[in-house]
DNA sequence: GTGAAAGCGCTAACAG
DNA sequence: CTGTTAGCGCTTTCAC
């Protein structure tokens, strides 16, 4: 067509208003598609938490989605809210740690066809995507290890929820004290506790009380932290002599003196395997309505064995 | 009016279709308002920034915006591009760490008045809200510190980077060992080089060829990460023996044997502070377009002395 | 093939 | 003070 004069005062417009850029807003509302994914966690200033939301980011932006990160802590109210929230903005998909009690939310979310993965933990009688790892064998693992290398009276220090990925934790070292026919030693804080003045008393006075342990496993790595800052507090050598295991590794367990053998959860793996799902999900969506199966994805944790569980 | 009739069966509707909420997209196109506030860090997964994140995300939440949290890699091309999505994206403020090379277009943001913080530095001779601390103060007073506990040979091992706020920690260092009369030992690694094997190596040869040094100043977190790291593997007795202070307070860092002496960041006074400007540019958008100043706030940062720089 | 028109869901301005 | 209408900026459809 003759009209190359017009399309040249087009590209000219253009040039001018060089920085023109399409309104993603109005774009999205057109479109239904905002290119955005949630990654809720309880709390995004944990370690673990933030180097996985590092590594989701990464690929998400790879393939053209941003995400939005939110901590929820744990709380139900505050959960059904942010999912509220972001329904409200239309996000693309939803990677959540579900808090205890929004399973019905969950159910809800699910149904509406927006794609939706689960980690950390899930809920059993539920289906639903969802990323987690074997809790249960980490945990009788890294006990069994433990009691190899000649400790007998094994403290675990957990917090007191049903969140299956702690249940699991308890259910694994329990069953590895019993198979060596050992008595187990159980510390359960209240969620929350282990930042108060309360929970450190209860630590120390599980230690007390228990005098004879020759080791202890920390279920998680805020447990960790709080636990030996407590011990180290009360008696300084005891950080030398008790056995040490923990759920969650961190790189500060490697320079710490004894450096403390840890249960490392395998973030890339849970990223890559979080985000292949979440994509495939969003991929499928303009497609014909197969009969989608859920993904059901149950990784394997490692055993970093350092100092504080050689054999004495 | 004689509208009640249809007045309840609007009721009735709204209560029918009960789970309608207006769609945020929508009304932000309409408005031109997001309630979503941007979060710009180098890396959210480092303990510092995440931390902030948490601390800032919990005021924006209560004020009634979100936070979108992003990494820009302090990478010129990524900070550029993670600006554009965003402002295509409409969001209301921006909460920025500048990479060295985005003066222009961290002017260009200004200049369009949506309200734009940066922190942890800032360019000296651009006109923007920042909130920073005293970073060649914190430095100095570390370094003071040291040698007043009898120290001389301190090394300093920094990143190889023109932002504000390396360069100033660098000054306080410099500054502090001139008044003491004392010679400086300094590495220089080029940035992201800590977590390579050529860092590692470079570290390494530092405290080989400067074996003199009796004290060590590492300028920012994770480089003490790395650096204890090399020092444990190459010289495990040495991390007793040496003194040892770092940039960037971490939890870990008391647990330690020795523990750590740190600078240590006022995160909830930056937090605070970054979103008491940010709340204030935001309210003062629709009012008469008063001759704002910028605010521009240097906070102190504390010094947290522990076992590791004890006098010996 | 190109160009005009309708409409995503809301809010602001306007008329009754 | 209520009811209608225009339009935010885009994409998709439809007519040509």
């Amino acid at each position: 067509m003759g009209i190359s004069e017009e399309v040249t005062r087009k590209i000219l417009d253009h040039a001018a208003k060089i920085n023109y850029t399409p309104n993603q807003l109005a774009q999205s509302l057109r479109t239904g598609k905002t290119n955005i994914i949630v990654f809720m966690v309880e709390d995004i200033s944990n370690h673990f938490f933030a180097k996985l939301a590092r590594i989701i980011e990464v690929i998400a932006y790879e393939k053209g989605y941003k995400v939005i990160f939110c901590s929820n802590e744990n709380d139900d109210k505050k959960t059904v809210e942010l999912i509220h929230l972001f329904r409200d903005r239309k996000v693309d998909g939803y990677i959540i740690i579900p808090s205890a009690g929004v399973k019905e939310e969950i159910s809800l979310l699910r149904d509406s066809k927006i794609p939706l993965v689960l980690f950390d933990r899930y809920f059993p009688d539920l289906d639903t995507n969802y990323v987690i790892i074997d809790n249960r064998n980490a945990a009788y693992k890294a006990t069994r290890h433990v009691t190899e290398n000649g400790f007998r009276n094994i403290g675990f220090v957990t917090i007191d929820v049903q969140q299956t990925q702690m249940q699991d934790r308890m259910k694994g070292y329990l069953e590895a004290m019993e198979e060596k026919g050992l008595e187990p030693h159980m510390l359960l804080l209240p969620y929350r506790s282990y930042k108060t003045p309360e929970g450190r008393k209860a630590i120390a006075a599980f230690f007390q009380q228990n005098s004879a342990l020759d080791a202890v496993f920390f279920s998680t790595n805020y447990l960790t932290l709080t636990g030996l800052s407590v011990i180290k507090e009360n008696d300084p050598e005891k950080l030398r002599e008790l056995g040490i295991i923990t759920f969650d590794d961190n790189d500060f367990f490697s320079i710490q003196t004894p450096s403390i053998s840890a249960v490392a959860q395998p973030l890339e793996a849970i990223g890559t395997r979080l985000m292949e799902i979440m994509l495939e999900l969003l991929g499928e969506k303009g497609e014909k309505e197969a009969p989608q199966e859920t993904h059901q994805v149950i990784l394997e944790a490692s055993l970093e064995v350092r100092e504080s569980t050689r054999a004495r």
